[in-house]
DNA sequence: GAGCCGATATTCT
DNA sequence: GAATATCGGCTCC
């Protein structure tokens, strides 16, 4: 898994959808499958990685497998998955996904029983990620760790939510088309 | 369903 | 002091 991790986010992006997440965060086990991500690279004007190694982003530079969590607009925990040579300030984005398991417990923590994980920031909230999660390493992690899983059929799109380098289509989504449809 | 807008913290100018 | 890889509540279709 670490080899498939180490290619570049663009190439890892659409391979991780499909994947499963588990989380035993806070005693309640919640498992997600990725439904939607977004690939930032070391030489993307839109990637927290372009403008050099922060303290903020330092675990962003750390090797393939990294959780990289940052908080959003003040509020909002978000989660990349790091891939790439280590040092090298490569990511990708975990924005959506569907729960396959601990629904109650997600539906306590964001408060209501609908638009459960269809955000980056409500991803994380549903599994309970916050900045403590940060660098920690997803694939050996008991608390919150990748699972593979066969990839899904993805269509690419323009990534959302930025303001520079908009052009590049490197946003991937489950293809509904070819799932025959919504769950 | 789509579009506007305020809330809020950390970072960088 | 401005910008930001967002969200939820509100409006108006």
């Amino acid at each position: 898994m670490i080899g498939l991790l180490s290619a570049s986010a663009p190439e890892v992006a659409p391979q991780l959808v499909g994947w499963q997440l588990r989380s035993t965060i806070g005693g309640a086990r919640v498992a997600v499958e990725i439904e939607e991500v977004e690939a930032y690279t070391a030489d993307d004007p839109a990637s927290h990685s372009a403008t050099g190694r922060s303290l903020r982003n330092a675990s962003m530079f750390g090797p393939a497998g990294t959780a990289y969590v940052y908080l959003s607009y003040g509020i909002h925990w978000c989660l990349n998955v790091v891939t790439g040579p280590t040092g090298d300030g490569q990511a990708v984005l975990l924005r959506g996904a569907r729960v396959v398991e601990g629904r109650r417990t997600v539906v306590e923590r964001r408060g209501r029983a609908d638009h459960l994980t269809d955000g980056p920031g409500k991803l994380c909230q549903a599994l309970g990620i916050t900045g403590h999660q940060d660098g920690i390493d997803l694939t050996a992690s008991s608390e919150l760790r990748l699972i593979r899983q066969p990839s899904r059929p993805v269509v690419a799109t323009p990534r959302i939510g930025i303001s520079k380098a908009t052009d590049r289509p490197w946003r991937w989504l489950v293809d509904r088309s070819v799932t025959s449809g919504p769950a």
